[in-house]
Parts: structure tokens; sequence; C-alpha cells
DNA sequence: AATGAATGAGACTTCATTCAT
DNA sequence: TATGAATGAAGTCTCATTCAT
């Protein structure tokens, strides 16, 4: 009757490490990368401290995971937006409505992931995943530059500021908002009108109207 | 005799009081609020670490002040900037050159005043100073819709989000740009098309080009 | 049936219980006892931690089994050397080669059973096997000193002068040597005219060669 | 009324320093380096943990401390024991005797300097300064050799077969010795013959008796 | 019987703050 | 008034041991 690491047994260990992940990330959610503090999320998922150390190497292991997965949950989230039928005007206003509304939605969250000081073992995940994120917006605003529906502009550096943009007007530490749609309205126009697609912008009853999953 | 000791001994209390701050600014410039540290501070002003609960009450007070003065001076620097005669685009557009300008020349300090997560008390300053800040960039936004040189946008929002894009793109910690006076170029660009200014862009050897003193 | 089914499990344990001590050594080989930790023991050898303890007590009932074993397998390597025909001296000569050569062959074994620190448990092994160790020295001392050959001296601090005389020249922290057969050779020599027998040490290339295998 | 660091003040730190320090090796003289825990050190010494870091950078700096000074200690007994006049011999016996009572007073803290295991910053301490002990031992061994009252031998393997043998014989953890005196008159012969000066052994009522002070 | 996931006591270290000088 | 010595709460991480599977 040896030991085998039942399939229940391995789904348990999933299902912690999930648990610890979320703990971390609703931490996070909440009030930052600083709010990630080991016995916290420990006590959190209900575990022990040493639980953590044994799913995660340390403490910038697990917030570079958190990171990570938080990243490339907004990546699919902005692919996903983009994979809609159009012009590159129509995808980046898609793209750039859902990454409003979720930054909205979860603003400590997306300031973390985009502004927060973190380890350098963190920070190399946010070169990474920012670099793949702007890439979305950078590919469209190349393409609308080439099709010359877009006036020539540093794709790369665009890219940034349309994220500075959304980010600080919406999930920034000053930002406030009476009507969430009004805001995302209104700042997608800011950066059509940015990129240079100013005149293309479908009217405010046009816009886009995804739904959003957080969790998806 | 009496009141001139009284003098001298006021004026040395607030020399002392700038060394600290100064110091404390260094740090902050070169390692965000993180790197504000009592110990530190005390040591790079070549005072004693009680000193400093003399001037600040505790290590908050100091940051608050800290971030006071920072933004101040940097208000300043947008007011004096706006003081330009010309349209309100014209001044809007030195404004954002000095800002870029400055964030890119400290983009440490640019985002521990913009983006750091800080205690409440310190939020509370931000929250205040950027509101004053925010506020030109809104005023001239107003007047810009007014006159009808602007689109009709939400002024508090647009102002933040010119502010995101700077930062961002600047001084984010993914920023990236080889020359700077094109990347700041590129922003007030993409800043003035953001708020519906396009068209009127000046041409780029037209662009402002001022002086800029990081201690005025 | 079942008989041969329960010697075939036992079998097993025994191999089993082989492996882990068998780890468990080599870790003590390398590092010392500091070096003998559960999980890195039981990983070595391909065993679950939840097994070492099926097989020991705790750490420390481990520790003690590794000391007994190797200490016992010095034993015997001394006793076999001193099984040669000839005098006192001669066969003292020959038991001094070989631990030397021992010592000299794995240092921190040597210093782990020599002079590590280690639990109450263990240390109580030490001391029991310690006096079986130099009780062969002993004997032969007194040997030695009822022939006439060798000066009064007091056996038992005399057998640990040797020991420590030959661990710390060999295999000590601070040990260093070109050649090893050198060094063994003049590390004899200074044992032999310590107890007494200077006059009657053989020539250098009369010395004791014999094989040593580390694992008998 | 600028603060001044009074003399007062300097000699309370000091005192301090010291504390720490006595306290350090207090528990180092009792179980070794394994028990010199900041906690445990701090507590002893009266004082809070953090007042340890203010004294030292960490635990191996104390550590590399405590090593230091007891050794020095010990360095400089020995040379006083070898500032006798008399052959090379008789500076010798003196050295072993103060050496052998020394380690025979405080056996545990003899064992720690030789043979615990310590941190690599601890163990570089103890290279260097075991060098320097042996070395005067080495040196004598040396003039003897010249002189011909010594035979040929390599010097700093019999030096570090002294320390050996006397610390194993009077300090290690299976010492064991009814008569002090007589115990360590017993090494001092064994170590003299061991060098090849067994002849000139003065009788045991002619040995060395020198004072020891241990805090000397 | 074997396993390894879970545990938590215990060690180290940092840094804001206090207080005697 | 200025100082910096002293403090200890709080955070990270390790590793021997237990227990459900």
């Amino acid at each position: 009757m040896a030991y085998r690491e039942t399939q229940r047994v391995r789904r348990r260990k999933a299902a912690t490490r999930e648990q610890l992940l979320r703990a971390a990330e609703a931490r996070v959610r909440a009030g930052g990368f600083a709010a990630l503090q080991i016995q916290t999320v420990a006590a959190d998922a209900g575990l022990g401290v040493g639980t953590v150390y044994r799913y995660f190497r340390n403490r910038d292991s697990l917030a570079a995971e958190v990171f990570q997965r938080a990243t490339e949950r907004e990546v699919a989230a902005l692919v996903k937006a983009l994979a809609v039928p159009g012009s590159a005007i129509t995808r980046l206003h898609h793209g750039l409505s859902v990454f409003a509304r979720r930054a909205l939605r979860a603003p400590r969250l997306a300031r973390a992931l985009i502004a927060d000081p973190v380890s350098p073992e963190v920070e190399a995940q946010r070169l990474h995943y920012r670099r793949d994120y702007a890439c979305h917006f950078r590919t469209l605003l190349e393409q609308g530059m080439e099709s010359g529906s877009l006036p020539p502009q540093p794709a790369e550096l665009s890219a940034n500021a349309l994220v500075g943009a959304v980010a600080e007007s919406l999930a920034g530490p000053v930002a406030e908002h009476e009507n969430e749609s009004e805001a995302v309205d209104a700042v997608c126009r800011f950066c059509l009108r940015a990129v240079g697609a100013g005149a293309e912008i479908p009217a405010a009853d046009a816009a886009p109207s995804l739904e959003i999953n957080h969790e998806g």
C-alpha cells in the first residue's frame, strides 16, 4: 500500500496553491504589494506560515507569481477584447474600454501592477509583462499608422502613455468619478484623440459595451 | 539683543529644518518614499535622529512635508510655465512641456509624488496638492472648451489623464527613451491631441524650449 | 510462503534503513552533523520524510546511529590494523597509520565524530564509542609500558592525545598538507615519539603501507 | 547646550559593548558557538535585541569578535609564557603548560575556538588566528631543530598536532581527569616527547607552575 | 507501511520611536 | 535644544515533527 500521489491529493495541493495565490492577490488588491505579507496571506488562506514556503520559494516568488497571474489575466482580457472585427481604431477602442473598465473595478490592483514599487524580481516580471501588454496597443497603433488612419508617433511611448492615462485617471490615487460608464467613455475618447483617431470616435451611445468577467 | 538672539535662533532652526527636508527629498528622489528612513535622513543631514523628531512629529509628517514642498515646487513651475501669453492651448503646451521635462529629469520623484503608496497622512497631502496641480490644467481645458477650441470633455478626468500619460511614459517603471527631447515632444503632441487640440499642435521646431531649474 | 514473505519484507526494511543511514552519513561526511537534516536525507535516499520516522525515532536517533556505525567502522579498521604480528609499538604504528590515513581521506567525518557539537543523545554515543576506540590504543600503550618499551604514562590520556594530534593535524579546520603520505608519516612519527617509542620508529620506507577500504 | 558625547556616555557605550561581548563569550564558553544567539545574549546582557545590532553588524560579526578576543587572549597568554629565559625546549614546555591549563579551565571555549563549526566569516578568523597561534610553537620547534636539540620534523604539522593533542586530551568531549595538575604534566610530557625533546623533560616537580589569570 | 503536506516554534534582522544626557 | 543609545514590534525564513491518505 505504497503511498501514491492520488488524484485527490493532487487536486488538494493545486487548491492550496490556488488558495494562497488568491489570498495573496486579495491582499494586493486591497493594499498593493506592501500588503502581501507571508503571515497575513497564510492566515487568510487558513494555513500555516511554513506551508507558504512549500509552495513558493520566498516572499518575492509569491509576489512575482501574483503579478504574473494578474497581468496575464489582464493581457488575456485585452487580447480577447481586441479580437473583434473592425479597423485598428475600432479594436483599439474596444481594448481601451476593457482596460479602463477593469482598472476601474480593481483600482488598487491596477496601480499595483503598473506602478507599485516592487522587488527587483517582481520588477523583472513587470518589464516582461508590460512589454507584452503594451505590445498589443503598439501593434494596433502601427497598423493604424501604416494604413494612414493614425498620424506618425512613437508607438511604444504612445502605448505607455495610454496605460498611464487610463490608470491614473480611473485607478490613480486621486481618481474620482461619479458615473463609471461616463468615466470610461471619457477616457476612451481622450485616448483615441491622443493617438490621433479623434475624428473616428464613435458616438457615446455606440461605445462598445462588453461584459467584464474579472475572474476570467 | 534678546530679539536678535531669538531671530538668529529662529534662522538656525529654519536652516536645520531645511537641511532635513533636503536630505529627505534626496532620498525620495533616489528611491521613492520607501527610502525615506529616519536614521538615513538624519545621517545624510548630519544630524541626530532625535533632532528629526524635534522638527517633525513623526516619519509621516516629514514625508507629508517633503511631499508638500515637492508638489508645491512642481505647481509653481507649472504656474510659471503657464504664465506665457497666448491661447489656452499654447499655454497648455508650455505647461505639459515643463511637466514632462521635470518628470524626465527626476523620474523616481515624479513617481513618488504621483503613484507611490504612502501613509494616509501623506495620501491626504497628495489629494490636496494634486487637486491643486490638476486645477491648472483643468482651468486651461475649461477655457479652451468655452472658447470652442477644445471639444467638451470632463476637465478633471482629462487633467488626471494628462498627468498619468506623461508620468507613465516618461517616468514610469517601464519608461524608456533614446532621445529626451523627442520623447518630451512626442508626449506633448500625444497630450494635445488627447484634449482635442491636435490640429493646432505647433511644428516640432516651434516647440517651447524653456530652461528648467530643478531647484526652482 | 508466509515466512518467505516476512523475510522478504524484513530484507526490504533493512535495505531501506541502510539507504537512510548511507544518505545521512554522506551528509555528515560532507558537512558535519549540522548537515544531517531530515528532509535532505530523505530526499537523498529517495524516500519520504515520514519514512525516516518509521526507522528512527527522531533526528537524534538517526544521528546517533550514523555516529555509531561510522565509529564502529573506524574501530574495526583499527582493530584489523592492530592485528598484525609484532611488538606493541609496531602494532601501534600500524594503527596510527590507518587512523591517520582514514582521517585524511574523510576529514569532515573525522571531525564530526571527534569534535562536532552534538545532542546529548549523540554525545552519549560518542563517549561510549570513543572509549572503545581509545581502549585499543590504551591496551597497546599498557602492554608497551609493562614490557618496558614505553615509559610510564597515563594510558587513557595518551590515547586521547593521540587521537587529538592526528585529527587536528590532518583533519582539523586549519589542517593543510602538500603530500598526504608524508603528512601521515610525520604524524605517525610524532605520535610514536609522543608515547615514548621514538627510538624504535622504523625508517620512512619501512612504514606500514596498508590498503584502505573506506567502505569496509 | 548641544549634545556632546561625554566621557560618561563613551564609557557607558564601551561598557555596553563589553557587556555584550562578555555575555556572548559566556554563552560560547558554556555551549560553543551554537549557543551564541542574539536574543539570549541580549537578554543576558540586560539589553534589547536591537541594541546588539547597534554594536555588531550581525550575528556573525559578533561571533567573529568573540572569537578574535578569546583567541588573542590565548595568544597573549602563550606569548607571555614563552617569554621566559631558557632553551627552546624549556620555553616550549612553559607554553604547553599554559595552553594546557587554560584549555582545562575552559574546555568548551577551547573546543569552540579550535574545532566548532562556524560561519565562513568566523572560519576566516580561525585561520588567521590559528596561524598566529601555531606560529609561536612553530618558531620554537624550528629553533630547536636548528640547534640540533629537536629532530627534523614538519614544524607546522607538529604545531597543529600539539594543539590537537592538548585540546582533545584535556578539553575534548571525552576528556576526563581526576587530578588536573597531573593531567597537565602528563600532556606536557607527551608533547615534549612528541617533538623529540623527551630526554630533556624536567622532573615533574620541576614543572613550570605559573599562575593563570583567565581574564588576563 | 510509506508518504509528503502541513505545521509552528524559533532564529535573525530592520527601523520608527522614546528618553536620559 | 540636540543628541544618539536603546528599544521591541514586526517581518522573513528554516526545519524537526506530525498525521491524513
